[in-house]
DNA sequence: TTGAAACTTGAACCAACATTCAACTTAGAA
DNA sequence: TTCTAAGTTGAATGTTGGTTCAAGTTTCAA
């Protein structure tokens, strides 16, 4: 899984300068995304993650100031993925109802490629707070966008508010944990297709 | 906000044996909900713990065998107490939607008065995972359960399935941190109705 | 009243890292 | 080719904090 670090992880005078400091820095992330995915912040040690990238323990100190600061910037990079990710998903939609199917779709599906996802982003609750909060606050603004859209649009109904936005993304979340990492025995699509009926029109019997 | 701590947090040997014993015991257990609930595991430290508590460092060791034991001791406790908190809520009900609603104000009711609870919860996913998924499979099941009796009692379509009951607990979870820990300028009630209305008949623009 | 069990105390121990650093090697511009 | 900046190395440092323990105090049943 080759991944690209965007600028956000790049801290002030720490750039590498030549292609081989870009190459151990890049190995050096990737190792600490597996090693912070697989042990968490605190159980994860710095010479693990210089022992995966195969470099020497004073190396990490070359790239970063800190065990807190690659976390950090790990946590903003896989933070940015999963709204990129599904933000591609998403491109030809018709109803706003579809999208919503899609954007779940995407996710579970990231979560599945990625499953140190929900172990670093939920970790952040308490090693990088700020990071953390943001991270929900910009999906749930995201979300809410899209159902004022779909209101607009005349899919969804008037009224909605942020709430039904953390309501959304709530049940997203717990689905993709659920269906997309501890187990997968049913498919992004399956999940996706039931929780978009869920939001179509609920679950209280009609008449 | 004294509290009732139940049998599983006695370890084997380690029960208090005279009055002054058990007191001790009990002020521990609160001092540490309240540290870890403002640090966090790895912040929290059993010196803060035992200041907190009013009692020597090695007091500690009388009661429990580790740090982690305590904190497991805790999450099964406080897994315990949403559980018991959202059974006494849900005494009456003429309705399953009404049921569910209720259920939602009643644990973020709760969270308003135990902000600890999702530090501790959440972190358990690091700490303890084995009671992190019990807690959450356990409390998806009852969801689950109530499901099945409102289909049965033709407040519910048919064919719900588990993962219903995952979406929902993913709501009410999501809705609780943020309208019940982050910010309370939503009151249980407001919110409450508004994921019922979610529940009842979705977002879809009728027709 | 008394003595053994229960409980309390906090200094000392110790292992686990994060971080530093000075010596060394490599890259690549001039 | 040469020379300096960039990068690499891993042993050593230092701190933090969980856990132990031996000496003291309190409880309470007999």
């Amino acid at each position: 899984m080759a991944t690209e670090y965007s600028e956000h992880i790049e801290s002030k005078d720490k750039q590498p300068r030549t292609a081989r400091g870009l190459k151990t820095k890049r190995k050096l992330l990737d190792a600490a995304a597996l090693e912070f995915g697989e042990k968490g912040f605190h159980e994860a040690s710095i010479t693990g993650i210089t022992q995966r990238a195969g470099t020497a323990l004073g190396s990490f100190y070359t790239y970063f100031d800190s065990k807190d600061e690659l976390f950090s910037a790990l946590v903003k990079d896989m933070s940015a993925r999963v709204k990129s990710h599904a933000a591609e998903a998403m491109t030809e939609w018709q109803n706003a109802l579809e999208r919503e199917k899609q954007a779940l779709e995407a996710f579970m599906t990231f979560a599945r490629e990625h499953k140190e996802i929900y172990r670093i982003i939920d970790e952040a609750e308490f090693v990088d707070p700020a990071s953390y909060r943001a991270h929900y606050e910009e999906t749930a603004k995201r979300i809410f966008e899209r159902l004022q859209d779909g209101s607009a649009a005349g899919d969804f109904r008037g009224g909605l508010e942020e709430a039904h936005a953390w309501a959304i993304m709530g049940m997203n979340v717990f689905l993709g944990l659920r269906y997309g990492i501890w187990s997968e025995e049913k498919s992004p699509g399956e999940i996706a297709e039931l929780a978009k009926s869920l939001l179509a029109e609920g679950i209280a019997k009609k008449g």
